[in-house]
DNA sequence: ATGCCTTATTTCATAAGA
């Protein structure tokens, strides 16, 4: 079984690329974030097409996660229990009936997929250490590892993937110096990381296929990727019962070429 | 080394990305 995860930037931008991956590769499971368009504007046909079904969570312009899977996609969740919104300025989101609570932003969709339970999963950004938005980042990723928490005391096979938004050592970043009091490396993010090991999730790090360091992303300006200047933040955390069943795992850097890319790369596990 | 930003929208400018 294949399992990956790939942030598209736009899936509607991106479908050319995407449908072409997709029978390329052939995952059984794709994690994808930042769709960057509505549930009802996922282009679900083209990719039903192919042989997938489809949970897509989405809202507009900003985030949005999406599952794919050949294998069956069962007890979808959008969103987690707990989810938190971002209460910051500017009040951008949709206020639901509490007032002063916003709407979660659409950052995590769940589903059974051949046996697996499946997170794709598009962490908040934080922006600058001192921004409301990191403050988010932290309180998203607290709710997300108590509902991890409570799955795993019923699920064996659990894999928690996508776009984490932060570089767990300083390996995974091609600068460390040019990221000092930057988001993505701060002591509390990586904490938020190694918080969710400690639930009993492994990090099945991929081979980078070039280079000594597996980046998944690429800034797209100023020739960061044919510099190799990039950064390992879409993750693939497991269960041991599912990174025992790892066969392989590499980036898919050649996702990354040519004409019209996503600045990030697929992460591909192949799984026995 | 596979190229020197890209996206959707409140569109010809802006906000956001990491």
């Amino acid at each position: 079984m294949r399992l990956a995860t790939w942030n598209v930037n736009s899936v509607r931008a991106r479908l050319p690329r995407l449908l072409e991956w997709l029978a390329e590769a052939k995952p059984d499971i794709l994690a994808l974030q930042e769709i960057k368009t509505t549930t009802a504007l996922f282009p679900s046909a083209e990719v039903e097409e192919l042989g997938y079904e489809v949970a897509a969570h989405g809202d507009g312009r900003w985030n949005g996660v999406a599952l794919l899977s050949s294998v069956g996609l069962e007890h979808v969740s959008l969103g987690f229990p707990g989810e938190p919104s971002y209460e910051g300025e500017p009040a951008e989101a949709p206020l639901i009936d509490e007032p002063g609570l916003r709407k979660p932003e659409t950052r995590a969709v769940g589903a059974n997929c051949g046996g697996i339970r499946v997170w794709s999963l598009y962490a908040p950004n934080g922006r600058t250490p001192e921004s409301a938005h990191y403050a988010y980042k932290l309180t998203w990723y607290a709710a997300l590892r108590t509902v991890l928490e409570a799955e795993l005391s019923q699920e064996t096979q659990l894999v928690a993937c996508g776009d984490f938004n932060v570089a767990p050592t300083d390996d995974d970043v091609w600068d460390p110096a040019q990221f000092v009091g930057s988001t993505h490396v701060t002591p509390a993010e990586r904490q938020a990381l190694a918080d969710l090991r400690a639930l009993g999730l492994r990090d099945v790090v991929p081979t980078p296929m070039k280079g000594p360091h597996p980046y998944t992303y690429w800034d797209y300006r100023a020739g960061m990727f044919p510099a190799n200047k990039g950064m390992r933040i879409d993750l693939v955390y497991a269960t041991e019962a599912v990174a025992a069943r790892v066969e392989g795992a590499y980036v898919d850097r050649e996702a990354r070429k040519g004409k019209g890319p996503s600045d990030h790369a697929p992460v591909v596990v192949d799984l026995s």
